[in-house]
DNA sequence: TCATACTTTCAAAATATATTGAAAATTCAA
DNA sequence: TTGAATTTTCAATATATTTTGAAAGTATGA
């Protein structure tokens, strides 16, 4: 298969697969094409190689700063802005959970604790089944969150970090 | 706080939550719904809890069944179908990684070995960060492809299965 | 078999999300 | 400063997804 060929498809593919990640399909083609290119790009080099528009572009590298996946890269001597993602998967999914992890988990598990506390008959079979669901969803939850801590935090903790070596 | 308003606001971030997981908002409310309902529920129960069509409740039920989350329940001495929700969470989570990995996960493995190899100067720069940045994924996707193997199979498994019992 | 209760389908409508592109804002070298 | 290069914003537009509801399909008991 040729590179460009290649290319095309990863990109393509990633965009769908990002999709199912929280993260747009042009946000997540960004950071695959940032992830496959040797060398920063410009706004210009994205708007050309993905064929969109120069307010896409930039809202949507700006939307993977924020995510924490790609930076500003200033070449000396050179007036515009370049961009570059991180390469290192480990480090990608990472930061990818611990976004999520912030957006997603974290205001769940704070709804949660306040919707256990209900008024009425605790024997009543409905406030009953509503409770044990909560509860139990929150309890999970927690647990997950403890573990997600953790597996970021991987680098300081040394069983986890010699688990983590195994994946790297 | 009363049972009911506890309920809408579980239902209603339920479904928020939801779409970050690869499952819609009213598929989700419709899976919180029947979560905390202490007895199988109709598709007409459904509609009026929600305020949705007859249609729209049939097709989220449906692929909720598909996702192996909810479940058809005949009642004796009854004309009309019920529907049911795993109730346990860790069996939901589960379920929903078992299908994320095959809806998600294992195409992307597929695609990303057949990229792996490209025509051209392995010397080249683009070619050889293409190759690693392909490959990179390739390998951390083929680890977590096993661990979550690994996870699904639990029960089956000693180590894992005590691991996941703290979690219980 | 028929009538009725119930379920499923799917085209059209409604809603939500993503994209464009030109104008406004900003940056920087001279 | 100025003005050209570059970046950012955002209303309008385009696209994608979800929802509706009525018609078609199916199962059941008489």
């Amino acid at each position: 298969m040729k590179l460009n060929e290649a290319k095309r498809q990863f990109i393509s593919s990633w965009g769908a697969f990002g999709t199912h990640w929280g993260i747009n399909r042009t946000m997540a083609q960004i950071h695959a094409l940032l992830m496959i290119s040797a060398a920063p790009l410009t706004q210009d080099d994205v708007m050309e190689e993905l064929d969109i528009s120069r307010g896409n572009v930039n809202m949507n590298i700006r939307e993977l700063i924020s995510w924490g996946l790609v930076e500003r890269v200033i070449l000396p001597g050179e007036r515009r802005e370049y961009f570059s993602a991180e390469k290192d998967i480990w480090k990608v999914s990472t930061q990818i959970i611990k976004e999520r992890k912030k957006r997603e988990l974290d205001p769940m598990l704070k709804l949660l604790a306040q919707l256990e506390n209900i008024d009425g008959d605790r024997k009543d079979k409905n406030v009953k089944q509503f409770t044990d669901t909560v509860g139990g969803i929150r309890k999970f939850g927690k647990q997950a969150d403890q573990m997600l801590d953790m597996l970021i935090k991987a680098d300081e903790n040394w069983f986890l970090g010699n688990l983590v070596k195994m994946f790297k």
